[in-house]
DNA sequence: CTCGATTCTCTAGTTACATCA
DNA sequence: CCTGATGTAACTAGAGAATCG
């Protein structure tokens, strides 16, 4: 008989794994066929079943919670331990962009925009605006001109008006300029400095969104606003991709264009795939350790038994036939239980050899053998 | 039904820029 | 102020799928 480990065929999934996971690693490893099942989500999956989520968006937007976000990924590589090296490895992933806990938004505090038309906010001061609609990105003033906007894509982008009071009024203490701002904002309470960084941070965003515009094809980088990065975060968690009926919703809420939504997505899946791939390997570099350890131990438990054959030569020139194993129940059975005990505890001890030989294959007679 | 052109969206890789230590 | 590292928005190329004539 022979023990081995293989790579490459049809794993049996790890038992530890629940269901959900399970079906998911399946699918991961079908297209390699590694026949490795690892304790991760499928942060990317096949293209049918991202066309099929796309085509579930037509029909409703309802939240899907298996889809492979890396949170779910986090929560689902909490449920194995790293305790025992021989089971798999506890993995901890951040979120990959922090987001302050004053500027977090939890799903149940908003909708997004192609659930309703208007979000609901529950927190007021750290958002100010998101419940009213994302202008960030509009002129203050010079902007208004430009009230109706046509996008890259031909969409139009209502008028600012209703928003564009009650956002910039809070904070005129401010300098128009983008840099000389933050005098001003020294010379402030803490209690508002978050709330002003936040809104000077949207107004960079702003200036240099507009900067944009007028630049036409110059590449001018635009720092997305927290507020905006925070939506798209929340976004993403919902749904990795977007249909062109959620892009131009989350555009029009965010008040960018279409292709930024676009390239933010893009981007934002070749973070997580990258950081996938750095859990990925980690994963698999613990588990390269675990079996050279694991091989390391049987190569001495090896040297061992070779050792005892040396030393007893007489008590291993046995027949063959006296240690088999039963191809049905998989039990050893043994026609000298002492050998068995002597493998088992790996015991070097001088053993007594006359009794009689069992069949190896019945039961009733290798149950009661290794009960003696 | 098949085929080629077009369009759209994706990934992977890269570049450019903003920010920070 | 300068500089290198880092993060990320934006770009490019190429592939695959869907659509249309």
């Amino acid at each position: 008989m022979e023990l081995g480990l293989s790579l490459g065929e049809a794993p049996t999934p790890f038992s530890f794994l629940d269901h959900k996971t399970q079906k998911n690693n399946m699918v991961n490893n079908k297209k390699d066929q590694l026949g490795f099942c690892m304790a991760l989500g499928n942060a990317f999956r096949s293209d049918q079943e991202k066309r099929d989520q796309v085509e579930d968006h037509d029909h409703d937007y309802d939240h899907h919670d298996d889809d492979g976000d890396e949170h779910e990924i986090i929560r689902r590589s909490r449920r194995v331990s790293a305790a025992d090296p021989g089971v798999p490895i506890q993995l901890d992933l951040l979120p990959s962009v922090p987001v302050p806990r004053s500027h977090m938004i939890t799903s149940s505090q908003f909708r997004f925009p192609w659930l309703s038309d208007n979000l609901v906010l529950s927190e007021p001061g750290s958002l100010d605006g998101l419940g009213k609609g994302f202008d960030v990105n509009r002129l203050p003033a010079a902007g208004a001109a430009a009230a109706t906007e046509e996008t890259e894509e031909g969409v139009t982008i209502s008028s600012p008006n209703s928003t564009l009071t009650s956002f910039h009024v809070d904070f005129c203490v401010r300098n128009s300029s983008t840099g000389s701002g933050r005098d001003n904002i020294n010379n402030h309470n803490n209690n508002k400095r978050d709330h002003i960084n936040i809104e000077l941070d949207t107004e960079r965003a702003s200036s240099r969104a507009s900067d944009d515009e007028e630049n036409g094809s110059t590449r001018k980088k635009l720092r997305l606003s927290k507020e905006q990065s925070a939506f798209l975060e929340e976004s993403f968690k919902e749904h990795s991709t977007l249909n062109p009926k959620q892009k131009l919703a989350l555009a029009k809420q965010l008040n960018l264009r279409p292709r930024q939504v676009e390239v933010w997505f893009q981007n934002r899946r070749a973070r997580t795939k990258l950081k996938q791939t750095e859990v990925d390997c980690e994963y698999l570099k613990r588990c390269c350790e675990t079996l050279t350890e694991e091989n390391r131990r049987l190569q001495k438990e090896l040297q061992e038994l070779r050792a005892l054959k040396t030393s007893q030569p007489f008590y291993m020139q046995l027949p063959a036939t006296t240690l088999t194993m039963c191809p049905s129940c998989e039990r050893v059975a043994t026609a000298n239980p002492a050998i068995s005990a002597a493998t088992a505890t790996n015991s070097t001890a001088t053993l007594p050899l006359a009794k009689p030989i069992i069949h190896p294959f019945s039961h009733a007679q290798a149950g009661k053998a290794s009960a003696s």
